[in-house]
DNA sequence: CGCATAATGAAAAAGACTTGCATCTGAGTT
DNA sequence: AACTCAGATGCAAGTCTTTTTCATTATGCG
């Protein structure tokens, strides 16, 4: 199947990158990465948590999608409650998508459009970013 | 000056506006909206708070902003650090604009170009948002 | 296997924001 | 100008998310 086929790539590669920077592949690791490639739309730390049964402290979920989005392996996002929502970034997705919040019921819609990429790199280029 | 005299009709709108919805014309709130006017970016509750020169209490910039954002009168933002930035809504700027943030120092860059907004509708119209 | 160092758990702390409640005040009414 | 009352405020305490500390455990290289 190829789906289940370039999960199991995205594994190896995550965990050679996670390698190279010195960083370990543990338990908790490898269940936060599982669960975050099965969910829908960006989770919270909590409810990371509760999805993985328990089998590690909400403290090392923390810190584990810290770390991960240290490693752009992760995508953080605010969808203004104050609480912070993290979704796996996949190699084959170009780069980024985007996200249409309910402003009442916070309801994800995710969007397939892509805002011009150009016009991204006019911005970057002229602040002086780079355009990641 | 023509900068001030709109300032002035800004404020007169304002106070139309909670009038109408039973609002009262405070002055923390009045402070408030002032130091919103003066900023370049948006602003923490804390901020504002400090260069309120604690007139009021914190509490009640974390009540009248909600209260001004419900009013529509002020725009909420999450630059990703768990903290709430609110910037003042100025009629005269066409409806939104976007912003920058470094991800290592929060440093804000404001954007002039606006993202196509017909794309917006096509967006908002296909999965049954109204697009404010 | 052994060791250096990264990762974890538990508890406590930090920080942003909210709530309850008594008191105060804006602004419409008399 | 005084009256009235719903809305606003201050203070204290509470909630919730995230971070920090530190002692303990465990990964993975040699």
């Amino acid at each position: 199947m190829a789906h289940s086929h370039s999960h199991e790539h995205d594994l190896i590669d995550i965990r050679a990158k996670l390698r190279g920077k010195d960083r370990r592949i543990t338990k908790p690791r490898e269940e936060i990465l599982e669960l975050l490639g099965k969910e829908e739309h960006p989770v919270t730390a909590k409810t990371l948590h509760e999805k993985l049964s328990k089998s590690c402290d909400l403290v090392t979920v923390y810190r584990s999608l810290k770390m991960l989005e240290s490693m752009h392996l992760v995508k953080r996002f605010d969808f203004g409650d104050n609480t912070a929502r993290y979704e796996l970034i996949c190699p084959d997705d170009h780069g980024h998508h985007h996200h249409l919040i309910c402003r009442e019921c916070r309801t994800v819609v995710e969007i397939e459009e892509c805002f011009d990429s150009e016009l991204e790199s006019k911005i970057a280029k002229k602040h002086g970013f780079k355009n990641v």
